[in-house]
DNA sequence: TATTGTTATACTCTATAACTATA
DNA sequence: TATAGTTATAGAGTATAACAATA
């Protein structure tokens, strides 16, 4: 917990909190998903769902369209604006990451790039 | 996040956030402490911890005494019921994480090994 | 005057319950 | 009747600002 919060704060975008960078790299991945699906991939209720796209509409990093068959549903996409976001995301966490590589040796660092996957494995478990 | 998130919600004792637990187990370490080397330790804000500390000492978890030789501080210990109910936590979640391994093989479990004492090192660089 | 801790207050994120619209 | 999403509301955890007591 304690490094989660130094997380926290080296956020890489101070306006986005680190749900809505979930739901961007998720949307990175997929290309689009419903609310409903976005709530289940992120393990969030769907009213959260709902607050998190809607503050993400309105920075202009999604877009909402209506469903093509279920007319209850809508498509949530990413947009340019997000992509380029993310881009400057990776540029300035790896500066953070560059300076904390000076108080862990190689050896430890790989251990962390090990662990990296099977974490990312837990989380979809 | 994703990950934390579901940590978060299968929380060893229901009724300790993740940062009171955070506190127990530095005073475990430490044996004791003030308020204020507890914020610094957390990441958090002097007032948050009043509160924390405040939260402990409700449900007996820690005491608190005046500072031998400055009255300004306090010093916060941990109590016996604190002591038994880490021991407790920890049954617990060895029994979740049990659940959990079947889900990993032997090699993903020996990177988590692997990564632990590191990340544990990144949070007090 | 600086430091430790506290009180008062507000903000962010999430949840549950109740509702609307569509299937 | 069931499902997708929303609105209304509440709760947990943290922060900042202002304050009290002591160094």
């Amino acid at each position: 917990m304690r490094l989660s919060r130094r997380l926290k704060h080296q956020r890489v975008d101070e306006s986005l909190s680190p749900t809505e960078m979930s739901v961007l790299g998720t949307l990175a991945r997929c290309g689009s998903a419903t609310p409903g699906e976005l709530a289940r991939k992120e393990h969030v209720q769907p009213p959260s769902m709902t607050r998190i796209v809607a503050l993400l509409e309105a920075k202009q990093l999604v877009r909402l369209e209506p469903h093509p068959e279920d007319r209850r549903q809508k498509v949530v996409t990413q947009t340019e604006r997000a992509e380029s976001m993310l881009e400057e995301s990776r540029r300035r966490r790896n500066a953070w990451l560059a300076e904390l590589a000076q108080g862990l040796d190689d050896e430890e660092w790989a251990a962390l790039r090990a662990a990296a996957p099977v974490l990312e494995k837990l989380a979809h478990l």
